[in-house]
DNA sequence: AGACTTTTAAATGTCAGACAAATAAAATCT
DNA sequence: AGATTTTATTTGTCTGACATTTAAAAGTCT
């Protein structure tokens, strides 16, 4: 584990990326203990002032974790998806707050990606998932919801129908997606008679979960898509400009 | 902007979360300056390294950039696809590794999520990304080609795929799903006969893209998920036991 | 006056040394 | 043997200092 005595960049970026690296490459494996500080210290000629900003840009990434005390030290993360989670929605969230993408981006991406899941969860769902997607229904059938608990209703009702794809791999990489797009359903007002729509919605791709029909939930998601787009383009219309040429 | 005096957490690590809720919820905007560390320190009463082992963990996760010098300082960073791309890729490829997620379940969700892009790539695709897919179908017919460089043609050839959507926000999202299985493509050996099934398979997906056919496009994948799954199970056949049951 | 050079000030980057707090292991005591 | 105390190790935090970078201000020359 080495660092270019050369390069421009600050010390502990290096320290960090070295690090990084072994625990990429599986040269430090998960639960492993690295040198404590002092010895990093040592091994980089650098001081431990450094060498703790490296670790700490390291443990915000969840790649290392910190024990005080005598056989305490810094030990190799196992990454966990529900760690992951959290950063995924983070940085999708951002993502899109900060690149002006417009909301028909964000729409399609999502319903593309949901679909995606449709046919493994209408084949694999447990009763678990269909019963919380039937209770965020009700949930979202009540009138004196406000706007924002209509939202994450909608994202319950969503991770349900991911997770019940039975993949965690799949639910990972769908959080960013469906978590991100809350901010965004946030600014629309939803009318009684546009919460009705949804919430028909919702009940046919339970129904199409239920029954087993792939096809039928991805064409619901489909219908979704097209609805919630409708009430998009109303307060979203200002944005549909620059995005599409920067596209990648 | 406020830290917990009573939570047992790191200073550093509650300070970072302060500011980093600071930029989600958009009280700190894109380009805006943080104050100096020094006048950071006084504000939250820590001394100015703790302040410097918060701003490191924002600057992991790209949230902040810093600039020295007189007008230098901390600001908040426009989170750039690019820059997310490859934290997407190093957070997937450690989840799968470290995991024990079957060769199984990640090439499932890959595909399930390839072929969510594909109706979109038939119908959006440059002529560049056309010329990306045929190419890398040249590369991988050659002979002399190692198993690494099949494989990277291959992360080649799918990006162009998904890329064809023209939608950031999914070629984000694939990103991970798709680079993050290269190391597990790595350790299959591809015979010439394999190889041969899979370039067929390539070809025939980039016809039906050509052709505008998402249905057919699609189908190839499926198809290859299948080949690929194939040959995955002769190497992985050890691992298939303990991650479903885990799921979510 | 205008262009160039020098100086200055402000900010991050790095270092050294110290103490506090937590914690596991060793030593001690009952 | 079991409970208690001590000790050593390690991270967490603070103070203060100096190095380096950089933009702006001040000064100088034409």
């Amino acid at each position: 584990m080495k660092i270019d005595p050369n390069s421009s960049a600050d010390l502990s970026a290096q320290i960090a990326q070295a690090i990084r690296d072994a625990i990429v490459n599986g040269d430090l494996i998960v639960d492993e203990r690295l040198p404590s500080e002092s010895e990093l210290a040592d091994h980089f000629n650098v001081s431990r002032p450094t060498v703790r900003e490296a670790l700490k840009r390291l443990a915000a990434q969840s790649l290392i974790r910190t024990q005080r005390g005598a056989a305490g030290g810094a030990f190799v993360n196992r990454l966990r998806f529900e760690d992951a989670y959290s950063q995924q929605i983070t940085t999708s969230t951002l993502l899109l707050s900060m690149n002006a993408v417009s909301f028909e981006t964000a729409c399609e991406a999502r319903y593309a990606l949901e679909r995606a899941c449709a046919p493994l969860s209408a084949q694999r769902r447990t009763a678990d998932h269909l019963a919380t997607m039937r209770a965020e229904i009700v949930r979202q059938s009540q009138p004196g919801l406000t706007d924002e608990a209509f939202c994450a209703s909608d994202v319950a009702f969503h991770r349900a129908l991911v997770d019940g794809a039975g993949n965690p791999v799949l639910s990972y990489h769908l959080a960013g997606a469906v978590e991100a797009m809350q901010p965004l359903m946030n600014m629309i007002t939803f009318t009684a008679r546009s919460r009705e729509a949804i919430v028909a919605l919702h009940s046919r791709i339970a129904d199409a979960i239920e029954a087993g029909d792939g096809a039928a939930a991805s064409a619901g998601l489909t219908a979704l898509e097209e609805e919630t787009l409708k009430l998009g383009q109303t307060v979203f219309a200002e944005r549909q400009r620059k995005e599409r040429p920067a596209a990648n």
